[in-house]
DNA sequence: CGGATTTGACCTGCGC
DNA sequence: GCGCAGGTCAAATCCG
């Protein structure tokens, strides 16, 4: 279910930076959506956290809910927050015994260095991390379930053209077919701002071809974006953003303005209801959004952050999960550009509690004008009643 | 008719 | 220098 975090490095993008910490946390989606401790990103502020910091093994049997051996996170009562950071000092490892409100929280030690040795995670459906290094006695990262994913030093010089790019990865599920669609069929995924394909080239060893897309929401805008599929999951898409919107956030009938066709349900007042087939197909009912930022300077490519988000699928729905990845996604990793961890921390907490309360709060227009969630809120009540079941 | 998509051509960076 | 692959351009086409 989970997104190959590093699908980007072997496939797509060199990757020369370390991993050096991963948080993880988890929690039970129905008790989290009551509670207001949940912190992400600073270990003094996560409820039930041991106080020693003690590495963790990564697939770790006994660390796993009973209910699923392959992957904690993957329960359905559970609603899963993964960070991944390099170089941002996240707080530590830690973790929670299952079956507790907050289950868990892992992260990679930030001192820890991959170096020349080889991180493997595994594809999409497998579980969400496990890295390794090339030398046990000198890398408390030593951990198990480790065997498909590899992170090799950098190989494609590809991403050494746009220097001093930042990137940010998304990793989603595909929308459903009858959901998001190009005239081409292409699936593609929507979310508040308004694109404008501009290319789309078959990608060597892949069997899916990349769309180009810019923004449309404002002349002059240089964000673009790239949507294929990911070579390990086909239902999953790999949404690469460069560059920064140079204006405000579109409101959503500008947005429905500028995507009459992929998104021609998107004009309607009526809501469908679709399931995406990647989590029917397993039988989970989670939705999972995986976001990586990358910063691309003369010597190598860094990633600078990666986020999984993984909710209740039974929360949200058919035409707006995509709008809420791209949501949280923007939320969040425009406060990590900040460096306001706290700030980032605690807006991320507020949209994911909002995400999973069965709807958002109604907030003055002030707050409106500066939280998507509120104005997606709004949109959706006044077109379709409430967001949620 | 305006705006979005398609698609072949062209440009750029990199390895050999 | 050449070839390859990724990224972008722009004319043609499509669609509401």
């Amino acid at each position: 279910m989970f997104c190959n975090l590093f699908e980007m490095d072997n496939d797509n993008y060199q990757q020369a930076g370390d991993l050096t910490d991963v948080i993880r946390a988890s929690s039970a989606a129905t008790s989290a959506a009551h509670s207001s401790e949940f912190s992400l990103g600073d270990r003094h502020l996560l409820p039930h956290l041991p106080a020693d910091d003690s590495s963790m093994n990564f697939g770790d049997p006994l660390l796993l809910p009973t209910s699923s051996t392959r992957d904690p996170f993957l329960h359905p009562h559970f609603s899963s927050f993964n960070f991944d950071s390099h170089g941002g000092g996240w707080g530590f490892t830690a973790a929670e015994r299952p079956s507790t409100v907050f289950p868990r929280m892992l992260q990679i030690s930030p001192t820890s260095k991959v170096g020349d040795g080889v991180i493997t995670t595994p594809p999409c459906d497998s579980p969400a991390v496990a890295v390794t290094g090339n030398s046990p006695t000198s890398n408390p990262l030593c951990l198990r379930d480790n065997s498909d994913l590899q992170i090799s030093p950098p190989r494609n010089p590809a991403l050494k053209r746009r220097k001093n790019q930042v990137k940010k990865v998304v990793c989603i599920p595909a929308p459903a077919p009858a959901n998001s669609r190009s005239s081409s069929g292409e699936v593609v995924p929507s979310d508040l701002w308004a694109w404008r394909k501009y290319g789309q080239k078959p990608i060597k060893g892949s069997p899916y071809p990349r769309g180009y897309y810019r923004c449309s929401s404002s002349k002059g805008c240089s964000a673009r974006k790239q949507v294929e599929r990911s070579r390990t999951d086909p239902n999953m898409l790999v949404i690469t953003y460069t560059s920064e919107h140079n204006h405000p956030w579109p409101t959503q009938r500008n947005a429905l303005a500028g995507s009459t066709r992929s998104h021609p349900s998107r004009t309607s007042t009526s809501t469908t209801r679709i399931t995406s087939p990647k989590h029917e197909h397993n039988n989970e009912n989670l939705a999972t959004v995986t976001i990586k930022e990358e910063d691309m300077n003369e010597d190598q490519t860094t990633e600078k952050a990666t986020t999984t988000i993984t909710t209740n699928q039974h929360q949200v729905e058919g035409d707006h999960q995509e709008f809420l990845y791209d949501l949280i996604f923007d939320e969040f990793a425009d406060q990590m550009n900040e460096h306001d961890r706290h700030h980032a921390t605690d807006t991320m907490n507020d949209n994911l509690l909002r995400f999973s309360n069965h709807g958002f709060s109604k907030g003055n227009d002030e707050e409106r004008s500066k939280d998507p969630f509120l104005e997606l809120y709004d949109w959706t009540e006044k077109s379709n009643g409430s967001l949620f079941k």
